[in-house]
DNA sequence: CTGGTGCATGTTTACGTGAACATGCTATCG
DNA sequence: CGATAGCATGTTCACGTAAACATGCACCAG
């Protein structure tokens, strides 16, 4: 910078000023500035700017994994709505979901050089684990869990899962089968919950939950085991790659969707319109939730105010496609 | 750390050698200054350790979408890779791949506080980037093309596309069509030309190219025209969701997989091995790309050296599942 | 017993920036 | 015509850290 004030013939605190676009800069001297900058090659030193400001223009995002359509989808939003503020993302993905990992990436991630932080939990395991973000850090969670600290931020499971529920009874099938997440999953668990407390306003008996781990392959295994049972017409699998699992297996054995069996998922990934049969699901609006996310980090951050603890609940919607159908009562 | 200092009645200094963990510290001293800094929560400011070291510890990943398998499996090897070097990733996504938007992101970039940038290049629209990265800034390309000004790291495209094109000549098939990825995509070119030059090499004639944009939908658009004629009985799609919307096309006008048509995808997607029929496809080792270009990068960063103009290619593996059979000539 | 060696610790300083305050010039008004 | 306001620009300083150098003490060899 001092280069530059030399070169331009002015103090180094007209560059300064300059580089920030204040106004009360003669534009001669502007313009000579500017040209001193490009000739010279001058690039802001973030470090020193973050130093005297205490702003990073920076975002912090935990998450498990970045391997889930989910995930993806989340971080591409917090990335375009932060990028438009003129904030960064700082990634830290965690890699194995141990106790001590996830700690040892909280650790860190306290540290780093960002002005707020979005957590997007997955599992349980992320509650034991001893974080301490700095004090007067701004913090969302995108979670399902209203037990948190801090503001939260999330799909609404329980409306999408039992969308997804009404409109297999109302196809005339007897009753629901569920492939749930994983145990240790909040989201999951909501939408296991809601498909129970759906089926139970109904009447209905609720056929035991089978539970898997989100993987094609878990639907795949419980595919195979609903598929011996021919009393099942209606499944509602927990996400869309579960239930692609699902499909597989029926198709293995040679029933029909949606002939013999509807079958449901969770997500709508981009592929999920082209599966056999095109599968019907619940899209969730990730955009819209890291969106909201960021928004509402951005927001703290700017007022320096902590922000009011609060649940945001981004509503879905039931897309129908090809892999449900009106339930053929078997002579 | 004045405060620490003073509280463990010891000199800034002596808190500075305790935080980085130096050795020549006894002890003792040592005990007190961790305990003092416990008690008052001290942090070390990353901003000041940057300006006085002049390394930010963060690596920075450009990239024109996450939502791509490929990128995103690609960005958590960064992020893992970088991790064990206790290096966090600055992630900047480019909204729009406008000409315009994408030197944005760059000149943004280049402010950031990064030691060195990783690009996942996708298409020709990013070389004419006005991009000038500081001058003695490590820069490592993720792509196919090797005209870079940067050291290069990718997946073997040709290797990949002629394992799929032999694997269904040797097959019996007497051709291979081919749905391709976009015009703008040196993966696809690289990908179309093997197959051209596998088809040719067996003294083949190349049958016209059809080509899509990586979408699902554009799949399953080429796939309806591919299975009006009957004279196709294998296609190679150059990914996945490609494929699977050949497939989706192939189900809905009857025609079997593989029995009538054998089909050979591209990047192995977690997914593919439960589409129906479980995909055929060349298996991408995205982990290691990411790997390689990390370690690149980080030995670059800490020798301060600038990297060799280097071409590293990570070999692919061909994925025999059930979307290929021998060729059945129909009478 | 003395000079030197090695180690723990303290003191000084600079990294690049921008806020706060200071300076000096010009325009305007009573 | 002089006082004063307003504006462009300059000067000083502190942000938190760590390298470089300085100090002081204990121990050892000659």
């Amino acid at each position: 910078m001092a280069d530059v004030a030399r070169h331009a013939g002015v103090s180094s605190q007209t560059v300064s000023r300059v580089s920030n676009g204040h106004s009360n800069v003669e534009e001669l001297t502007r313009q000579r500035v500017l040209a001193s900058m490009s000739e010279l090659g001058y690039r802001p030193n973030r470090a020193a700017r973050a130093l005297r400001s205490g702003k990073f223009r920076s975002i912090g995002v935990i998450m498990f994994t970045l391997s889930t359509a989910g995930n993806m989808s989340t971080l591409e939003a917090i990335g375009r709505e932060a990028a438009l503020a003129g904030y960064s993302i700082t990634l830290l993905p965690v890699v194995a979901p141990t106790a001590g990992d996830v700690s040892g990436a909280y650790n860190r991630l306290s540290e780093q050089a960002v002005d707020g932080i979005v957590i997007v939990y997955e599992s349980h395991l992320m509650e034991h684990a001893a974080f301490t973000p700095p004090t007067g850090m701004p913090v969302v969670v995108i979670d399902s869990n209203p037990d948190v600290a801090y503001p939260v931020v999330d799909t609404d499971q329980q409306q999408g899962a039992r969308a997804a529920t009404r409109h297999l009874l109302e196809l005339g099938h007897p009753t629901v089968h569920h492939v749930a997440g994983p145990a240790n999953s909040f989201s999951a668990t909501h939408r296991a919950e809601a498909w129970a407390a759906e089926l139970g306003e109904a009447g209905i008996r609720v056929p035991p939950m089978l539970m898997g781990d989100w993987s094609t392959d878990s639907g795949y295994r419980h595919g195979l085991d609903l598929a011996q049972n021919h009393d099942v017409t209606a499944i509602f699998a927990a996400n869309d790659q579960m239930a692609l699992g699902v499909m597989r297996a029926f198709h293995e054995v040679g029933r029909d969707i949606p002939g013999d069996v509807s079958i449901v998922g969770f997500d709508d990934l981009e592929e999920s319109s082209s599966f056999w049969p095109p599968l019907t699901t619940v899209h969730q609006n990730f955009a819209q939730v890291g969106r909201l996310a960021v928004q509402l980090l951005l927001a703290s951050i700017d007022t320096a105010e902590p922000i009011a603890r609060s649940s945001t609940l981004v509503p879905t919607t039931l897309v129908v496609r090809a892999s449900t159908a009106l339930h053929r009562a078997t002579p």
